[in-house]
DNA sequence: GCGATTCATCGACGAATGTCAATGCATGGG
DNA sequence: CCCATGCATTGACATTCGTCGATGAATCGC
């Protein structure tokens, strides 16, 4: 595996600002996937439900009423966010709490900056 | 289909960050949007390739072969990216020429960072 | 132990997405 | 004037995605 480092998931999203320079194919699955992860409205509004709960964390339960989805539903996107490294997963007791990967978003934020030309 | 969902800059209903308290639904629908333009391994590669060639503008021509996809595919993804605001297309004489909006990929940086804790 | 609570997983369904070949529409050159 | 070039649009297709209900697994209180 010659891309390991843009492959694995959960490790930071590899390289160069996208503007850079022209990404490689590999550079370009591995940074999508995680634009993916947050280019849903309900994942967006999790992400945000999350930070801003107590503690910078939440279980489920306190999530399925402000998105007014089902409770399945609401696993299904936490998970999907999990994989793309967004958030963590600890689980206390019956409760599954969520919390944001500390500099995850900053990370990406990094990588959409241009390069200070202007 | 989609809406007209141009954002002009200033007018954003989406204009806090993401961490910094719960999102409103229109307000993540409208930055969804935005992150589901780049949640794609061959629009970001798209933009990239933009970027990254000379005068930071292409033709639909430069980009069909790095990319590897036919012509119609890429036009196709380059509407996405324009609908979304981060790309401007310009036609002179018989070629499109695509560049990046200034400033649209730093605002989405903008709202993806968190807001200075640790 | 037993029932209740919390959550993940499974299976299914409709909707959206990415891709292409074929076609249409301008523009420019001979 | 006609043809070639560059690009957008259309229609079609397979795949993926978002959602739900039903089910199962694990934990807590009694």
């Amino acid at each position: 595996m010659a891309t390991d480092l843009t492959l694995l998931p959960g490790t930071d999203p590899c390289c160069a600002p996208i503007v850079r320079e022209a990404m490689s194919a590999e550079s370009a699955a591995a940074l999508a996937a995680k634009f993916k992860a947050i280019g849903d409205p309900t994942r967006l509004r999790l992400l945000s439900l999350v930070a801003a709960h107590d503690g910078a964390e939440a279980c489920v339960c306190d999530l399925t009423e402000p998105v007014a989805l089902s409770q399945p539903t609401v696993s299904h996107h936490l998970k999907v966010l999990v994989d793309a490294g967004l958030l963590t997963r600890s689980k206390r007791g019956t409760w599954s709490f969520y919390a944001l990967v500390p500099g995850a978003l900053d990370d990406l934020a990094d990588l959409l900056r241009t390069p200070a030309t202007a």
